[in-house]
DNA sequence: AAATATTTTTAGGTATGCCTAAAATATTTT
DNA sequence: AAAATATTTTAGGCATACCTAAAAATATTT
């Protein structure tokens, strides 16, 4: 049984793992979790002897095999409680985080199994997130963003990278809602914002927005 | 905000409330909790400088309103988690206490109203213990239990005293379930046990057993 | 009302998880 | 490759929440 920090941990290191090859510098998960780099330091050695991580001084972490499942647990936790606070209790997809990141400590396999088969064993959190299943297998699609399409192209809207709640207020106020199409119209040659068309709307969003946005070409 | 450790204490001065008329003891406290009487002596010090008891040196601990309040929040939590387990989730009434002590923590007062909402409005939870309200309004219903009943009357099972797994499994096996009728057809003299009657049988309980009834007369 | 027993508190200790400041190591610059 | 800079670890502290053992207060018995 691990204690809620050893959890956050873990998951942090799972999170930086993503974007960096090697392990995980200690400052960046302090970083992550706001602490401290010596808190994590400490950390880093407790969860090395439960054999979560590889742990090698001045070195960063990498999680173990044990490490990555216990990591995708939590996640799996966390998402699965998201799509039903979406879906079951009308959440908006801006207001789950911080509960999610209550609930996805809460120990039961059980419970987390019900709640998938209660939920449709949905394959996708609110912000497109995919949900790993009870083996810690989790789908892995290449995510395109949107600054990535030529003008012309149209994409479906999959997925958010940033996913704060501002940015997502952001997004229901335009009417950028997760599945929907997207056709790039256009791109302003000073600040490479993109004209872009939706159902029944255009509009123009900054690049930066643009590069928020997951998609994959229809 | 309170920590798990002040919320448990909270909860059980209220739980041990109900069965003293004045202060509730730090040894029955430290019992409850399965921790040491002087552990408890510190944490009533907490909670009496957060206003959440009023305590007196070697004269045990009464909530103040707003303790009273505190718990009967997470009471209501707790009511809420284990309806929905067992409505929605298809737990047994046995399996859900565990679980729902962990979720009673979570923070998030809409949360608790959306999830009131979702299960209808429950007034009782899966033992037959009402559900407060947001405004920590408690429905109080004067308990009877079986073994009060004469020869011959008959009654509604509305609750259980004791709810622990193996007794609620022994309900279980005996085709007692909550709301259905029993009507006590006699007792043994020499060990008081009761014969009962069911819709569709008969069969005998003993006097503990009995007593961990709660009934309505109809 | 003493003596005894029980309960509660205090005193002092441990583990967790955080912190700051200083020391050690790694990386980058010149 | 030496110096400068950045990162990470160690050392030593603090708060929480537990503990045991001893002391103090209360309750019960004689």
């Amino acid at each position: 049984m691990l204690t809620f920090s050893e959890e956050n941990h873990i998951k942090s290191i799972f999170h930086l793992s993503a974007s960096s090859q090697d392990g995980v510098s200690t400052n960046s998960i302090a970083e992550n979790l706001n602490t401290k780099a010596s808190s994590v330091t400490e950390m880093l050695k407790k969860l090395s002897e439960k054999s979560l991580i590889v742990y090698k001084k001045y070195h960063g972490a990498q999680l173990t095999e044990l490490g990555r499942k216990t990591a995708l647990n939590i996640i799996r936790k966390h998402r699965l409680w998201e799509v039903f606070l979406v879906e079951k209790l009308n959440f908006k997809w801006d207001e789950v985080h911080d509960i999610a990141e209550q609930l996805e400590h809460i120990q039961s396999q059980k419970l987390t199994n019900q709640l998938d088969k209660f939920l449709d064993f949905p394959t996708h959190d609110p912000h497109g997130d995919p949900i790993p299943n009870t083996a810690g297998f989790i789908k892995f699609t290449p995510k395109l963003k949107l600054s990535d399409l030529n003008i012309g192209e149209t994409a479906k809207f999959i997925g958010v990278k940033d996913s704060s709640s501002t940015f997502l207020k952001y997004l229901d106020k335009r009417k950028i809602s997760l599945g929907c199409n997207i056709k790039v119209l256009h791109q302003e040659d000073f600040d490479q914002s993109l004209h872009i068309g939706l159902v029944d709307t255009n509009l123009t969003i900054s690049i930066k927005s643009a590069s928020n946005l997951y998609i994959t070409k229809i």
